[in-house]
DNA sequence: TCCTTTTTGGCGCTCGGTGCCATAAAGTAT
DNA sequence: ATACTTTATGGCACCGAGCGCCAAAAAGGA
């Protein structure tokens, strides 16, 4: 019933995600990602090629690690922020607190982040773990608006927020020398300066 | 040299793409796309499977037609526009002008944008799709304020008109009473509220 | 030692997608 | 009519992702 470690039944993992990303990754970087094959994968990582399957539910899904433990943590973002902050400003706040990673895990988030944004494949995928992460924004405001996460003006800023986002981690990568942090705030000036102008 | 019919030579094709959008829409609809194989497309088409991956590079691409052509149309809108117009309302005009179709073709427009909006296997491909017409948008913003069409600025415009375009798309399909260029300007309406409001 | 639990991983299959190439079906020149 | 050229077809073999199935492995507990 504690939230400590449970004792093990049954016959034990053979690996864990870690060393699967570990493995992914070299091979990844070594020979490109669509020329990666999950036979060799399995084969770094010393384990059959149908247990991969078991921990990835997709090849493409292998850069992403584990998304959805982020997403909690996001939608955790959301809850901290008092209700007297303007809607926008939430928002543009707490898109920017789930990017802010430790400093020394930056090298490794541009990594995944340049494979995931310059590999068609997997900026094909990315729609689908996007459309999670629109839907934690939407939810929000649907309910500080009270109306229903699908309606429009939620799913509108779900749409531009990640519009925003994308783009800063695009100015990001090319920039090395940059802020994760400061280039989101940039385009968020970069945006209402281009919606305003004459 | 003229531009009318050229003499065809060689063995004269056996389909054309709108005969296989049609076989594949109809099966697509009747089934599902998951559920539908290419070989029951090209069977229904009366060809070989092997022939239909030379009319579309691969099975996602059925729905999108020929996009290609419509991205030509789409570059020849923004220059038809004067330059003295300003930034924001080119963009703006020339994407409900994009969307802009034969009031007899919408049905058909709309269970395209359905199939394509509403299955996870095409959200995943549109990005590769997407990509493209945002480019449009940044060469064009890039050509106006002199600056790379990959640069921050131009590319910000072009994800943000994406996001706003989707957006439109998903309240256009939940509303079947609404006109899709109206619905786009008030979209455009909501997100500077949003991001002008308090 | 047997039983239960859990994971592994091999096997076989489907389906999208591709390279290769012989062949069909047209027009054209002799 | 015959031969040549051009272009499209479509069969065949192959690859790789992904999945259902299931026997076997590897642990703990009785």
């Amino acid at each position: 019933m504690s939230a400590s470690r449970t004792k093990p039944q049954g016959r034990p993992s053979a690996t864990d995600h870690a060393a699967i990303e570990r493995a992914a990754f070299a091979l990844f970087e070594a020979q490109g990602f669509d020329e990666t094959t999950m036979e060799q994968i399995a084969d770094a990582v010393g384990v059959g090629r149908r247990t991969l399957f078991r921990y990835f539910p997709s090849k493409n899904d292998i850069p992403w690690g584990q998304f959805d433990e982020s997403l909690r943590h996001f939608r955790e973002q959301f809850d901290a922020v008092p209700d007297d902050v303007p809607l926008a400003e939430t928002v543009h706040r707490c898109v920017i607190a789930f990017n802010d990673f430790d400093e020394a895990s930056m090298p490794q988030h541009r990594v995944r982040m340049r494979l995931i944004l310059t590999t068609p494949a997997l900026q094909a995928h990315s729609a689908l773990r996007y459309e999670a992460w629109r839907a934690v924004i939407s939810e929000y405001v649907g309910r500080r608006l009270s109306m229903p996460a699908d309606a429009p003006l939620p799913r509108l800023v779900g749409h531009v927020s990640l519009a925003l986002a994308v783009a800063s981690y695009e100015r990001w990568l090319a920039h090395p020398d940059t802020r994760l942090t400061e280039v989101f705030a940039e385009s968020m000036v970069e945006l209402r300066a281009y919606l305003t102008s004459g």
